[in-house]
RNA sequence: GGCCCGUUCGUCUAGCGGCCUAGGACACCGCCCUCUCAAGGCGGAGGCACGGGUUCGAACCCCGUACGGGCUACCA
């Protein structure tokens, strides 16, 4: 047996969680899920600037509206915490102080503007790039001298010269290698005394004994030098597993000029966390060659890291809204009654308490509408017509249906057809309906057309004999009464 | 400039040397169904970036080229 798996998602809370973000946390929760193991969240804070508490919450809430629930982290708790980097600041000291007594941390007094220099020169000429390593010259009494006089200065890693080439055996990419030369003495800590991005990461993931990181391959870079840290650290080096990023249409990396990136911003749109989780999940991962459509529980159950893809994915907005819409069909009535309250509620066209109280009529609605709208936020001016006191008959409809001829010979009938019947409901609605072509000998496209329009205010509706139904005889025959005066005879 | 990664239909992908006449899904086109719109059914078009190897045999292995991406920060 191998160790306990242990993985992470660290966000920064500088903005709302992204669908690049979020899928990387869907993958690591899988993959933790699927192995038996741990789900920790960390909340990378150190960028104290941009970092909000507003910001935190909306990732939780956009994480749990997500399904995906963490087993250590902010309100879960945990052994290794705290898990927001801004409180382990005692960490990354006692960190580097092990790292100085050990030799592997050296004091640099380049300054930011000689090093610029030097970068530029080497930029232009040479080959390498990174740190000239200067100050590792610097002997151990003069560094404390010039320390203790208050020089500025920054914490460096020491490489060990004798360290060959770098290579680790990504989990996703296989065995990817650098060579020795290329490893730089980089910064650890800053002026400031804070520790930088690489060094932090670093440290929490080993105090927090993460297994496999998971992330996009933006860090496979950075990968070489994390381990440089890991090995003065003396901790074990973990698994890696470096997946392909998500890009916009245009093969740039998805940013806000591609629409929508953040998880409310898509639920905010009408989209199902089902649909949104399957969707994700399958950008750049696949149980086999044709399951589409899987799942929370398939989705653990399926989940092999070994699976996910090393090119980068194209954000598809049409196949999201597809599975968006499979998501809704397969919702049974009661069910989607439940997830549109919210949008009806909001539009003001019922409250929650209507709703059940009105229950059967609303189940009744809600096949008509299923089969018709991908996204949640479709549905209220799909229905407006069943809600509102009277409709507004727009200029098209009324020039392309109304004034076509025999239209309102056909209204006539329908109404005088409706007028009579005791059982206002689909089946004899439809039979009046169909009557109608026969009785005026205008065409059956137009009749109901032309009831369409009088009746919903549009062209298109949900289908005309169920939603007179639900209608009601008496708003049906007023509506039909007040379009009459705009159809031709 | 240097280092690293990637490249199968428009898009997401299956493929891990013979099962490939390259499979599925979205989108697209056509037909059917039909009270509008959908949904659904059936069918179609569409791809291994390029060039060299290796092999009896290559989408799969190797080497180049091209293109794309990442890192090269006292950002994360």
């Amino acid at each position: 047996m191998s160790d306990p798996v242990r993985v992470r998602f660290a966000p920064s809370p500088t903005g709302l969680l992204h669908i690049g973000g979020a899928r990387t946390a869907i993958y690591n929760w899988a993959f933790a899920r699927s192995q038996g193991g741990t789900f920790v969240l960390r909340i990378d804070d150190t960028d104290r600037e941009r970092s909000t508490d507003e910001n935190t919450a909306s990732i939780l809430q956009a994480m749990r509206w997500l399904g995906l629930d963490w087993d250590e982290g902010p309100d879960a708790g945990g052994d290794v915490g705290p898990y927001f980097q801004t409180q382990r600041g005692d960490l990354y000291t006692h960190a580097l102080e092990l790292l100085k007594d050990k030799g592997q941390a050296y004091p640099c007094f380049c300054s930011a503007e000689e090093l610029d220099a030097r970068r530029q020169a080497a930029m232009a000429s040479a080959t390498f790039s990174g740190y000239d390593r200067t100050c590792r010259s610097v002997s151990r009494e003069q560094a404390d001298a010039r320390i203790m006089a208050g020089e500025p200065h920054v914490w460096r890693v020491r490489v060990p010269e004798n360290r060959g080439d770098v290579v680790i055996d990504d989990v996703i990419r296989g065995e990817v290698t650098w060579p020795a030369e290329s490893m730089d003495d980089f910064i650890l800590v800053r002026t400031d005394a804070t520790p930088t991005y690489m060094f932090a990461t670093v440290v929490d993931d080993w105090k927090m004994g993460i297994t496999h990181i998971i992330r996009g391959d933006d860090h496979l870079s950075n990968t070489p030098r994390q381990i440089a840290v890991y090995e003065a650290l003396g901790a074990p080096v973990p698994l890696f597993a470096h997946m392909g990023l998500i890009f916009g249409a245009d093969g740039k990396r998805l940013s806000k000029r591609h629409g929508a990136t953040s998880v409310v911003a898509y639920a905010e749109q009408g989209y199902l966390s089902e649909a949104l989780l399957n969707y994700l999940a399958l950008l750049g991962w696949s149980i086999d060659d044709a399951t589409t459509v899987f799942d929370r529980e398939r989705l653990v159950s399926e989940f092999d890291l070994t699976r996910v893809s090393k090119t980068p994915a194209v954000w598809d907005p049409e196949k999201l809204d597809w599975m968006n819409g499979v998501y809704i069909r397969a919702m049974s009535p009661s069910q989607l009654v439940d997830a549109m309250t919210p949008w009806l509620e909001a539009e003001n066209l019922a409250s929650a308490e209507d709703i059940q109280a009105r229950r059967p009529w609303f189940d009744a609605l809600a096949p008509l509408i299923s089969e018709r709208v991908k996204r949640m936020d479709e549905i209220v001016p799909m229905v407006r017509f069943l809600f509102d006191e009277s409709v507004e008959i727009d200029e098209a409809s009324r020039s392309k249906v109304l004034e076509k001829d025999g239209a309102g010979s056909a209204l006539d009938a329908a109404a005088e057809g409706f007028a009579a019947l005791e059982d206002f409901d689909a089946e004899h609605i439809e039979a009046t309906l169909r009557a109608v072509p026969e009785a005026t000998g205008v065409k059956a496209k137009i009749a109901f057309q032309a009831v369409r329009v009088a009746v919903t205010g549009t062209m298109v509706s949900p289908p005309l004999f169920e939603s007179l139904e639900l209608l009601g005889k008496q708003a049906s025959l007023a509506r039909i009464a007040a379009a009459r005066p705009l159809a031709s005879d």
